[in-house]
DNA sequence: CTTGCTGTTCTAGGTAGATAATACAGGAAA
DNA sequence: TTTCCTGTATTATCTACCTAGAACAGCAAG
């Protein structure tokens, strides 16, 4: 499981945890019934304090995407795969409108929104 | 001038401040040699603490892009306008960069990525 | 049993962002 | 002059996020 986090951004870094995880699950890099790396593992791999990826672990389970099982570690639930998809659709697709809005109310034109898109990966190459 | 904060980012009101008085100043909605509202009426305005907005006004100062006139207000610098519209664009550039970033290391197909730009207005309508 | 790993909980401290209230210095205008 | 508005600075308080360290409960395997 590939999980990034970004120190820079000013999104909370238990939010990316549950994010890149909710990905993870979403891309099939974790099926159901199959076990995430412990607290204390993912810790260490992500050099990020225990409590913290406690907490993001604590926000997946609220979300009934994983259960926990005491002594043995936390496991990926049934429907999490479907759910995990359509969460990650729904996430970018938020993403992206708020682009939208946030560069119209900008004052940049359409065609300059336009020229940002297109220089920067969409539909080529 | 048009200015809207969004409470539910995770980016600091003073650094949206920040940004929306640049896009007003590269959008031509504030002039070089005229004034942007004072710490208090903007404060009003927003309904915001006149020390958020300080900070914001700080860090435009600092950038270069007014400077201050004491017991008159704040005025915008001769060279902001071009400045300003080189950073916008700048802006939205690296925050489209990041959204599709994300988007390829989440798992997300082009084509998926593609749909989702497609469907939330590029080159239609 | 003991050992070692789980997740969980707790207290404490540090930092950044935001708010609140106050005070000060300087220019404009009466 | 006084009055009123500027920006600026200070202090205190609150919250969220993150870190740190310790302790506890439960299960597995030796």
């Amino acid at each position: 499981m590939l999980i990034e986090i970004d120190p820079t951004s000013t999104q909370p870094i238990f939010e990316q945890v549950v994010d890149q995880i909710k990905f993870a699950v979403a891309a099939g890099a974790i099926r159901a019934n199959e076990m995430i790396p412990s607290v204390r593992e993912m810790s260490r791999q992500l050099a990020i304090n225990p409590n913290t990826i406690a907490r993001a672990y604590r926000v997946l389970q609220d979300e009934g995407l994983v259960y926990t099982r005491r002594g043995m570690g936390i496991v990926v639930a049934e429907q999490a795969e479907e759910i995990c998809q359509n969460q990650r659709k729904a996430i970018f697709t938020e993403k992206f409108r708020r682009f939208r809005a946030q560069a119209a109310q900008s004052g940049l034109s359409q065609a300059e929104i336009d020229e940002i898109i297109k220089n920067n990966g969409y539909m080529n190459t």
